[in-house]
RNA sequence: GGCAGGUUGUCCGAGUGGCCAAUGGAAGCGGACUGUAAAUCCGUCGGCGUAUGCCUACGCAGGUUCGAAUCCUGCACCUGCCA
């Protein structure tokens, strides 16, 4: 990459960016590639991507775009991220219906925690600095009439009409003020291109439609044409949607995506798929991932590219420190080595990085389903049951086939922990506490 | 506006008075095989529960009946034909 922080002179781009990114199949969709390559090579331009405030975190499907933006800002570009204050309170229309409408306090609160989030993913500082920017910041004082006249003018109604979602959502209902959203969202981009010269805009897929609008307004209102790419909605290999029946959604934020799950959900890719993923989600070179496919190729049980996927992707989101655990847990808990000739020290942070419960010994010994029930492997002590008539219930690597099994002192690793399992691969951790106090 | 048909479990879709928590398919979950992958095969699959048990459920509200997803009445929504 040709850039010269060290001089501080006119800084330079790497003019491969674009190819580099189709390479990776990170666009989808986009304007004039051609234009934009140009533009790109010329030196440094500020592009934009915006995350609504949906959640108080964001999730692995805004990765792609938060990682093309780290991309870009690598590339010598100066991101903007927007976190959408003004239009997380109206809510993009989705074909599954209208959205539920949070409160002004919640989204303000989501719009913090994902500010914070977003910071770890680009370079703050510099002659490329990124900044983070809210668009109630231009909303929340615009008249209603001057919105009408300014934005609302520029878009025809019957065209609006024709967009898809709106189409299957003409059906079943959509309110007036989801209708608009795209008028907002297009606003976004029209006052970051006044405001801060802003001439690219990117986005997921699914928002193409928005940000085209965005582009188009720019031209009708400032005569300008500005850019846009969308990156690709990620998939598995049928087609269905990735990361949807895993565990529910794998956030970004580690209080409610643990950094070791994070890292299981990564190694846990498909073989047809790992390629395409490390493409779009790690900074390895394209060369470098074919490099590590080919080696792998013979050995496909070491999954080699599914280790380095997860290893990257967790130190991205969560830090080397954090993916190391991760690591060291998942090579403990799934180790074919005896669990009682684990290190007291190993076990006991291995288990402290996947769901962990805590079962006073005043309540005696627990059963094999109190354990699957305490450690939330399973729902319910019916499920739990279930499980173990399934054969799917196991206690330190050991299949457990009686729903009566108790969990003796003689179980424990180390005195105090016992492993328990369900299927291959949900590991938890039982921590038996002696009864302080009032017992022995 | 008139006539006809539909609304069933996470989804699709059978079921026309008791044997119905409801055939079948998909998804999910577990097992076998593997590699914490895929494919395949097997099992499981409303909730709770130690239980031959309890609860909730066949669009909504009533009714008939010993007994209703199934019959009757009203209401809501969807589909087709006619105006």
């Amino acid at each position: 990459m040709g850039n010269d922080r060290e001089t501080g002179a006119t800084r330079t781009v790497d003019v491969r960016v674009l190819d580099d990114l189709a390479e990776r199949g990170l666009l989808a969709h986009a304007t004039d590639l051609d234009a934009l390559r140009t533009e790109l090579a010329a030196g440094p331009i500020t592009f934009y991507v915006g995350f609504d405030p949906t959640a108080p975190s964001l999730h692995h499907g805004n990765l792609v775009q938060l990682l093309t933006a780290r991309r870009l800002q690598q590339a010598g570009h100066r991101p903007l991220i927007l976190v959408g204050g003004a239009t997380g309170l109206i809510g993009d229309p989705k074909e599954a219906g209208e959205r539920v409408i949070h409160g002004k306090e919640v989204v303000a609160t989501w719009v913090d925690s994902i500010r914070s989030q977003v910071s770890r993913f680009v370079d703050l500082d510099g002659d490329t600095a990124a900044r983070l920017v809210n668009n109630l910041d231009w909303t929340a004082n615009t008249g209603v009439l001057d919105f009408l006249r300014d934005i609302g003018k520029h878009f025809p109604v019957n065209r609006m009409l024709g967009r898809e979602v709106v189409r299957t959502r003409l059906e079943s209902g959509i309110s007036y003020a989801e209708f608009s959203y795209v008028l907002l969202q297009a606003m976004d981009y029209l006052e970051l291109h006044r405001r801060y010269g802003c001439r690219l805009q990117i986005g997921g897929s699914d928002q193409w439609g928005n940000i085209t609008a965005g582009v188009e307004l720019i031209r009708r209102a400032d005569g300008a044409a500005v850019h846009a790419f969308a990156t690709p909605l990620v998939t598995k290999a049928d087609g269905s949607k990735f990361g949807k029946s895993e565990t529910g959604t794998v956030w970004l934020d580690s209080g409610l995506t643990s950094p070791y799950a994070f890292h299981q959900f990564w190694l846990n890719a498909e073989d047809a798929m790992v390629e395409a993923y490390l493409r779009l989600f790690s900074f390895r070179s394209v060369t470098a991932i074919e490099e590590l496919l080919a080696n792998g190729r013979s050995h496909p049980e070491a999954r080699e590219a599914q280790r380095a996927l997860a290893d990257d992707v967790t130190t991205l989101v969560h830090g080397e420190a954090e993916a190391e655990s991760a690591r060291a847990a998942a090579a403990a808990l799934f180790g074919h080595g005896e669990l009682n000739r684990v290190p007291e020290k190993t076990l006991t942070a291995a288990l402290r990085e996947t769901p962990h419960a805590t079962w006073s010994a005043g309540n005696g010994e627990p059963s094999v389903v109190d354990a699957l029930v305490a450690t939330h492997l399973v729902p319910s002590r019916s499920a739990g049951r279930r499980t173990v008539a399934e054969g799917g219930a196991y206690l330190n690597n050991q299949r457990v086939t009686d729903p009566e099994r108790m969990i003796a002192a003689s179980d424990l690793l180390h005195g105090r922990w016992c492993v328990v399992r369900k299927g291959k691969r949900f590991i938890a951790g039982l921590e038996i506490s002696p009864s302080s106090g009032d017992a022995a």
